[in-house]
DNA sequence: AACGCGGGGTT
DNA sequence: AACCCAGCGTT
């Protein structure tokens, strides 16, 4: 007769003694609450989300509220977390389950991916510890911890590979207990079976763990592929006005930094002056080349050169989105934070 | 199936 | 400096 390792109940059991339970959207895990808090931590380490999130709920306390705001608003509170289109989805997704679902969140996994934002694994984390249904996730903690569980080669971004954890993920659900088992999930890819220093004398699952027993584990999950990132290159018009107040315009709503408020830019630094007047209806009477900022995205290189424009404040011809901010207001609104950090250093 | 999309923490 | 994080939407 053989034994078989029970996944679940030994996760279970060691969930009990040492997972987490204190996480501020853990003291009343409603649909919101999760839902809030699984958006803000896609691609965001929990330490960075614990503010944000406190500052969010205490300012939208529920979905109505958050439904009922201006999106400049929505972004302001998000600036500074990156990937931007997910607060523009938050705030769509509220309106939706508003005004089509009676301001309460759908409970199956087809009308949850049908809201904005909410792939399927944001949907499973909404089912299981909102609605305790049965479903699995998916997230890096999960990715880890069955790569290295069942030795899994290839890059977890690989719809192959990605398709078998997610076979695996739901063969292993118990019956019982699915809230505090998916937490426990992610609770043990958080804090033991992380991606470096991974604690496997302290692990409930390393009896069976195979990349364990070959002695392997710091080679699960494997590496994304590298590519060269490119770099590009931009100007910030900073315009200033003799009153000291600066132009800024809001970004389309798709592409970098979508929706955010950032400084009207140009790539050709020997006509700024001609840009300026051409776009802006703004006479240059001084400019000012300031150190180039490089900031860094994932996928390329952006190395900034900002040229501090003086110029009289007048009508901006040409557009409907540039306006002029003193400081202070400006960083009230959801800006990149390059853009935020030189603001400040110019006060 | 591959790529676009940020900012910050860790090593 | 490299790597990655409670992924999703678009193409």
């Amino acid at each position: 007769m053989t034994t078989s390792f029970n996944f679940s109940s030994a996760l279970l059991a060691w969930y009990d003694i040492h997972g987490r339970k204190n996480l501020p959207w853990q003291q009343q895990p409603t649909p919101y609450h999760v839902w809030l808090s699984e958006i803000m931590l896609q691609q965001t380490q929990v330490s960075t989300v614990i503010n944000y999130y406190l500052r969010f709920i205490e300012t939208f306390p529920n979905l109505e509220a958050l439904a009922a705001a201006k999106q400049d608003d929505v972004l302001a509170l998000w600036s500074g977390l990156g990937y931007y289109a997910r607060a523009r989805n938050l705030h769509k997704a509220a309106q939706i389950v508003c005004s089509d679902f009676a301001g309460k969140f759908p409970q199956t996994l087809e009308e949850l991916v049908a809201l904005p934002g909410i792939g399927r694994s944001t949907a499973g984390a909404i089912l299981t510890l909102g609605y305790h249904q049965q479903f699995a996730i998916l997230d890096g903690n999960v990715k880890r911890v069955l790569t290295r569980f069942y030795a899994i080669d290839g890059w977890p971004g690989n719809k192959k590979v990605e398709d078998t954890l997610w076979t695996l993920a739901e063969a292993l659900l118990p019956k019982k207990r699915i809230a505090n088992y998916i937490q426990a999930q992610m609770d043990l890819g958080a804090t033991l079976c992380t991606r470096t220093k991974p604690m496997c004398n302290d692990c409930p699952l390393v009896s069976d763990c195979i990349a364990y027993q070959r002695n392997d584990v710091l080679s699960y999950p494997a590496k994304k592929p590298k590519k060269a990132i490119p770099t590009k290159q931009t100007n910030w018009l900073v315009c200033q006005s003799d009153s000291g107040e600066i132009l800024l315009e809001q970004r389309p709503s798709s592409g970098i930094w979508g929706g955010l408020w950032s400084f009207p830019e140009n790539t050709e630094t020997a006509s700024v002056a001609e840009y300026c007047q051409q776009y802006y209806g703004l006479s240059a009477k001084n400019i000012e080349s300031y150190p180039v900022i490089q900031h860094v995205f994932s996928h390329y290189k952006l190395t900034i050169t900002p040229l501090v424009i003086a110029t009289q404040q007048q009508a901006v011809a040409n557009t409907d989105q540039g306006k002029w901010y003193k400081i202070n207001d400006a960083l009230q609104l959801g800006l990149p934070a390059p853009v935020r950090s030189f603001l400040l250093t110019l006060q």
